[in-house]
DNA sequence: CCATAGACGGCAATCGGTTGCAGTCAATAG
DNA sequence: CTATTGACTGCAACCGATTGCCGTCTATGG
């Protein structure tokens, strides 16, 4: 029914592995035999079986992304840019979703492994150990995450969060809450830690509250905290909770950023398109799923190297922030 | 190195035959010899090789799914929900992304095709033609189109409309502007027509500009137009435009929903965390990727059978949307 | 003019399962 | 007691492409 290589060797008037060479190692093939094969296949419309091809060489052209939740606005770009980049080099992408569940990732991974040459783990939930014992078998590149032996794309949150004081001290702050994400997210631990850093250096105050739900209802119910810490200024976990302690803080009355300035992270769609526009420390998202993909398909080629590549974040200022009132 | 069908025979005392039928056809193996055969696997973790039996079979257990762009709002709840979908019944998806051009699309189609049993077209931009022509090699399911001979999946934004309409005529709405997307949309064509048999019924003028692009900066192009109408409520194409028709009418002073009440469609986290919250017309997405994977594993199990699944649509009120001023 | 290296391309085994066919064995009918 | 049937299971030929090995032919050096 579908054409097959020996179709094509047919009408070329050549064996089968000749065909076979002129596409996987073309310099083996003399170049008239060459011509006469491509313009065999050319006409019969051949497109190789990659099912066939994976079955010997063990490489299935297939690459496995795993996030947390699809639909979270901080992902798709990411999807979408690491998807391009592996069509380009001839890969697909299984895209999957664990709906925050590690057991689903795990079962996930599992089911995965043997039909693709390696797979992109988004700010994995799985335990550290369990992510190594996967990655024996395996080519991983994880993604906001630290794991030994594995290659990793870190976008450096803390940069952008010292932006994201510098930017609150000159507006005149002198009080700034923190409210960050769940207890064990590791870009958390690093806005703490930059936030702090740059907040002794300006000599601002710096309170940290939490932890929160990474969602709107999570940045709503934090709000009350935020009035109670004294601050005039907030750098939330995401754009979510940040868009989440604005609404919280106008069904107080307060205004923002007239009263209280709002930072959020990720700058999201969501976050661009919100009244008022968000000022947020934007990720490099496309950036870092074609980073990933690309570090993957290095592991894949070459060997058990584990590259580490960090991207930089940085403030992008809209209208949630504004002068310190008094 | 990986644990094969013959390892697990080996290790079972039977021949790969056996163990290949424990799984494929169980009701013809022994009931005593398939517990052994199953002990044996689980005891090697063996897990079968897809693309073995994808050569031997023609089933890859893959399916396309192809969107416009994974980053619009729009699509991430229909992915995902197509996707959770597709793996509770052991199918794997492989997600691409056109940006809108439909020559990617069709390159995309021919080069997924050998590696998926069937694929799903989300508002696909090709021609009914071309899509017929590929439709004849591959099953396909498409979304928000029809298409002779194939399945599809249609979210009638018609009911949605007719209750939008309603809904602003019952707060003394007495013209109405209907700002459309882009010219060759089916569902801007379905609005307009439910619009106007609405608007007819119920005595309210209607107002047609455009077309616009799909975005919010169409949206915020399109305010102009909105206040020229005269109409003091605007029905946007979707969620992003009708953000960008709020804030142009922001920029232009006009209160909305003091002066202007506006209604999107989609109902994406956008709209619903955009200050005021949008009222709009909520579409199915979720139950949409389903259902499309549903028709979709029909077609390549069954036959030739192009089943239509009609999703109704319905008006979700929030903030943006109000009494008529005066 | 002969030996030899190098370029090319054919041969056939192989990857891991699947499946039509046939053989074995025990149970049942006659 | 024998012929027949049905339930299992083994055998081996595939599916489509890859690749190590080897033979052939030509060009080149001595």
């Amino acid at each position: 029914m579908a054409v097959t290589i020996r179709d094509v060797a047919k009408a070329a008037g050549v064996h089968v592995s000749t065909v076979s060479r002129t596409f996987s190692s073309p310099h083996l093939v003399n170049s008239a035999t060459r011509e006469r094969v491509l313009a065999a296949a050319q006409r019969l419309d051949y497109r190789p079986n990659r099912a066939a091809s994976a079955l010997t060489t063990g490489r299935t052209h297939n690459l496995g992304l795993i996030v947390a939740d699809i639909a979270n606005p901080f992902f798709p770009p990411l999807i979408k840019a690491a998807q391009a980049y592996a069509r380009e080099r001839e890969y697909h992408v299984f895209v999957a979703d664990t709906d925050e569940d590690p057991q689903a990732e795990e079962e996930l991974i599992q089911t995965l492994a043997k039909q693709v040459d390696g797979v992109v783990l988004v700010a994995p939930r799985l335990s550290n150990l369990a992510i190594e014992r996967l990655g024996m078998d395996l080519p991983f590149v994880v993604v906001n995450r630290r794991v030994k032996g594995l290659s990793a794309v870190l976008m450096d949150i803390g940069h952008g969060t010292s932006e994201a004081v510098e930017h609150l001290a000159g507006l005149g702050h002198r009080r700034i809450v923190l409210v960050p994400g769940p207890r064990a997210s590791w870009s958390s631990e690093q806005m703490g830690r930059a936030a702090a850093t740059a907040a002794e250096r300006l000599g601002v105050d710096l309170v940290v509250t939490g932890p929160n739900a990474p969602t709107e209802q999570g940045g709503v119910a934090a709000a009350a905290e935020v009035l109670d810490s004294g601050a005039t200024a907030a750098i939330a976990y995401n754009d979510l909770v940040a868009i989440g302690v604005i609404e919280g803080l106008d069904d107080r009355g307060v205004d923002v950023p007239g009263q209280v300035s709002v930072v959020g992270v990720d700058d999201t769609v969501t976050g661009r398109l919100n009244r008022p526009k968000l000022t947020t420390i934007a990720m490099p998202t496309p950036a870092a799923g074609r980073t990933a993909v690309d570090l993957l398909l290095q592991a894949v080629a070459g060997g058990r190297t584990a590259a580490q590549a960090t991207l930089e974040t940085s403030l992008t200022v809209r209208d949630s922030t504004g002068p310190a009132p008094g």
